[in-house]
DNA sequence: GCCAACGTTGGC
DNA sequence: GCCAACGTTGGC
């Protein structure tokens, strides 16, 4: 399945996930976007990079799953951001996955360009307040969006 | 288990 | 910077 990522381009942009590769996906703090990283994603599902609170807000690029789930070790680090004291090495509370760079679209997406269109604005992350930084994408919405990008597909 | 208070997200 | 929407917390 499809998903979208959210990411703040000044926390972590697209074109740092170019340099690196690969990233451990840290810092998320929602048990449904957990459970889409724990549960339901599998190595090699695709996922749109959508950059937020950015001028415009908009997707970006391409990456995939490229690992299985493992604890996210930002939990244990009193040091860290993320430090969760609840969590614990023998009962860890928050899971990710690893994101693989795939392709920086050359024009971003913007959001109001999604909501312009009658199928795309169908996806959650066009509706209104909606805050889950990891949501499922249809097929269908995933693959308009890889041909508006410029992604066509040969017959 | 309810729900008010609070903190965060994220578009604008 | 504003504020609507949403998730979490904690008293009861």
């Amino acid at each position: 399945m499809p998903w979208l990522i959210k990411s703040e381009p000044n926390v972590f942009s697209i074109q740092d996930l170019e340099k690196v590769k690969q990233e451990p996906w840290n810092g998320v703090r929602n048990y449904q976007a957990r459970n889409f990283m724990w549960k339901e994603m599998k190595l090699g599902d695709m996922a749109l990079f959508y950059h937020s609170n950015a001028t415009p807000p908009g997707i970006v690029g391409l990456a995939e799953v490229a690992s299985a789930p493992y604890p996210d070790s930002t939990q244990f680090d009193p040091t860290s951001e993320y430090y969760d004291p609840k969590a614990s090495e023998s009962s860890p509370r928050w899971y990710l996955v690893d994101f693989r760079h795939i392709a920086t679209f050359r024009e971003i997406i913007p959001l109001q360009q999604l909501r312009e269109d009658e199928m795309l604005r169908e996806m959650m992350v066009c509706q209104r307040g909606s805050r889950l930084s990891i949501t499922p994408v249809e097929e269908t919405h995933f693959r308009k969006i890889l041909k508006i990008a410029g992604y066509e597909r040969r017959a």
